[in-house]
DNA sequence: TAGCCTCGAGTTCA
DNA sequence: CTCGAGGCTA
């Protein structure tokens, strides 16, 4: 027994000095060591353990209060009333426990919330006296913050005088908000610096801290940071009965109230709340970490309290973490369709927004070294925006010294041909004519849809068909027979059969596809498609002079060069020969023409009634193109289900939507 | 010559 | 989906 409390004991210390030292590191010097999952474990396992251990709290302790000491160089201010910070829930359990301590507390049987988005940015209050702006603040460690008005007034949301409509200001209002840095600002800032040779911010709110704390407002001045306000401190002169109307009367006073909040009857709209923002947290401008849910009426508020730190009358409810640490265990090349080899980092499986990560490409060499990704380190590794997952950062303090730094290979990994990096480029290519990972790719991209479109023609079959030597240059694809294929694991009479007639299908091809699955670099398929309308023929292609390649629209000098030196290259020239003698008929296409010549358009979403390429294909029968971002010069963009950023553009610069219906329509459907 | 627009290329997990 | 870069246009 005396034993186990001695262990707490030490655990309890040893936490206690973990957090102050990330708390040091987040607050003070804004270079955190941990994401912020990781820390809040730590607070929580410290609170649960000072839950069961009464006697063993002290004041000194992390959860005794807010934060930690402001950094020097501002000058200090202490807050009116201290800035708390929110509860933490993971889960509807928990939020449903929060009700009910709620509901328990107050004798009653329902409490109305307010829910707001939980912004990820840095909290500040504005004190407005007679109206007036006088001092804006960070946090700090609640009670006292560093004083930094002339940052704040440099936020273009913020004003400087109270609208007051006429009417006399309240004498005293202090307004608690979120600094934050909209996403595309946070990635027009990451891009300047980049070209200026700077480190990138890791994410925007490291952005937002570090714009903040600026002892030079001009530099402040130029990050267009915006501020949302979501509650008040201490007010004279003006007093609100619930959250809703608290919102409403900061709006009303000019200030930049906290978007999307709504007062919601129960837990299951809670809920409903959370799972809505959650769903379309990647298409909203700014980042956000959870919701925020509040006893919307004020007196029941006041009667609530606080515990210690937090207030009882609030919970932040957070969504799973994006962002994890892990360590990288291996750097590898692998080589792509190109020949170009592409470094990628095995990783310790870590889950990160709902899936297992492992890997995660580190894309070429320029980027292992600016990020200095080393074999061993312990790095941040996000699934932002997309689902594709990234090295943020690597964690150098948590380098031991045994951390190997990679290095690209000399020659291939798979075929032991020469690498070489081209002047001027950041690729580094396997030089292998023969070489069967750049085969393996490139049969696989013939393949493909917008190609040769030979279904069945996946990465495993394609992987047995060079692996056994069935497949050593495109065109044996053509001869392959019956008796060798059933040969190959998994492969019965049935699905040779099957391959076989998607083979010789793939021979009715039109010009435009059989230009993309040549693989020419720089051509893709905009670009087929352009030559195809305007050479028609393939054998007109294949002869094309460069000026004359340049007359196609969008190809200039590079292109045509590149066009001009594949065909020029023997064994390429050798290639459309055979794959011709095999049957390969591309037949030339129609210029475009139709009811929606030159309109183009964009997608968004998905549509109940058609795939994307079935959509592309029904815009292109009538003429029209589409293209992949919105700009002025979109005539439509089609807004289909969870839509994503395109639709925040398109609403931007005004640019005609279609929902699914109205496509139709277009199309002339029914 | 700068800034916009579009295209190409690469890519993870279930 | 996003980034980098080629090509076009004001």
């Amino acid at each position: 027994m005396a034993r186990a409390a001695e262990s707490v004991e030490h655990e309890i210390e040893r936490l206690r000095r973990a957090i102050e030292h990330h708390n040091h590191r987040y607050h003070v010097l804004d270079d955190p060591e941990i994401t912020d999952a990781e820390y809040d474990e730590l607070f929580r396992r410290l609170e649960a353990l000072e839950r069961d251990h009464p006697a063993l709290v002290t004041p000194d302790s992390p959860t005794q209060r807010v934060g930690a000491a402001p950094a020097s160089g501002f000058a200090t201010v202490t807050h009116r009333q201290q800035m708390l910070s929110l509860q933490n829930a993971t889960s509807r359990e928990e939020v449903e426990e929060f009700d009910a301590r709620i509901r328990k507390f107050l004798a009653r049987d329902a409490i109305a919330y307010t829910g707001e988005p939980k912004m990820d940015g840095v909290a500040v209050e504005l004190v407005y006296e007679q109206g007036v702006l006088t001092v804006g603040s960070t946090r700090g460690d609640g009670v006292t913050g560093e004083n930094v008005t002339a940052n704040i007034r440099t936020i273009k949301s913020v004003p400087l005088r109270l609208r007051t409509g006429g009417r006399a200001a309240p004498r005293l209002l202090e307004v608690r908000g979120e600094v934050y840095l909209p996403l595309d600002a946070f990635r027009a800032l990451n891009r300047e610096r980049e070209e200026a040779g700077l480190p990138r911010f890791a994410n925007p709110r490291n952005a937002t801290a570090g714009s903040l704390k600026q002892l030079d407002s001009r530099i402040t001045a130029n990050r267009p940071l915006d501020l949302v306000c979501h509650g008040v401190g201490e007010v004279e002169g003006a007093s609100f009965a619930t959250q809703a109307e608290l919102l409403a009367a900061l709006a009303a006073w000019g200030l930049k109230p906290v978007p999307q909040s709504r007062v919601l009857a129960s837990v299951d709209e809670v809920a409903a709340y959370h799972d809505d923002l959650a769903a379309r947290r990647e298409a909203l401008p700014f980042e956000i970490d959870g919701v925020v849910v509040k006893v919307d009426d004020r007196t029941l508020q006041r009667r609530l309290g606080q515990v210690s730190r937090s207030p009882r009358w609030a919970v932040a409810w957070k969504f799973k973490p994006r962002q994890a640490t892990t360590r990288v265990l291996d750097i590898f090349p692998s080589v792509g369709r190109t020949g170009v080899l592409t470094p990628a980092a095995e990783m310790e499986p870590v889950a990160v927004g709902g899936v297992t990560v492992r890997n995660a490409s580190l894309h070429n060499m320029d980027e292992v070294e600016r990020k200095d990704v080393r074999i061993g380190d312990h790095v941040v590794i996000e699934r932002a925006g997309d689902v594709i997952p990234y090295v943020v950062e690597v964690l150098t303090e948590r380098r031991t010294g045994e951390e190997r730094r990679f290095h690209m290979p000399q020659h291939c990994p798979v075929c032991g041909a020469k690498v070489v990096r081209a002047e001027g480029e950041v690729a580094y290519r396997c030089t292998g004519a023969d070489c069967p990972a750049q085969l393996k790719q490139r049969l696989q991209f013939f393949a493909h849809r917008g190609a040769m479109d030979i279904q069945g023609l996946g990465e495993k079959l394609v992987e047995q068909l060079v692996d056994t030597g069935l497949v050593k240059h495109l065109p044996d694809l053509y001869r392959l027979d019956l008796a060798t294929l059933v040969e190959l694991e998994r492969m019965g009479e049935k699905s040779a059969t099957n391959l076989l007639a998607q083979i010789e299908h793939s021979k009715q091809t039109t010009l435009p596809r059989f230009l993309t699955a040549l693989g020419i670099r720089q051509v893709g398929d905009a670009t087929a498609k352009a030559l195809a309308e305007h050479f028609r023929t393939l054998d007109a292609v294949v002869a094309a002079p460069v000026e004359a390649l340049q007359e196609v629209r969008d190809v200039g000098p590079e292109v045509a060069a590149s066009i001009r030196q594949f065909f020029d290259e023997p064994r390429n020239a050798r290639l459309v020969k055979q794959l011709v003698a095999a049957g390969v008929k591309p037949a030339p296409v129609e210029r475009a023409h139709g009811r929606l010549a030159g309109k183009k358009f964009v997608l968004t979403g998905g549509l109940a009634s058609m795939t994307r390429p079935e959509a592309q294909r029904r815009i292109e029968a009538l003429g029209g193109r589409v293209v992949g971002s919105v700009s002025k010069e979109t005539d439509y963009v089609v807004v289909g289900t969870d839509a994503g950023s395109k639709l925040k553009r398109a609403e931007k610069l005004g640019v005609a939507r279609l929902d699914e219906d109205a496509f139709l329509a277009l199309l002339g459907d029914a």
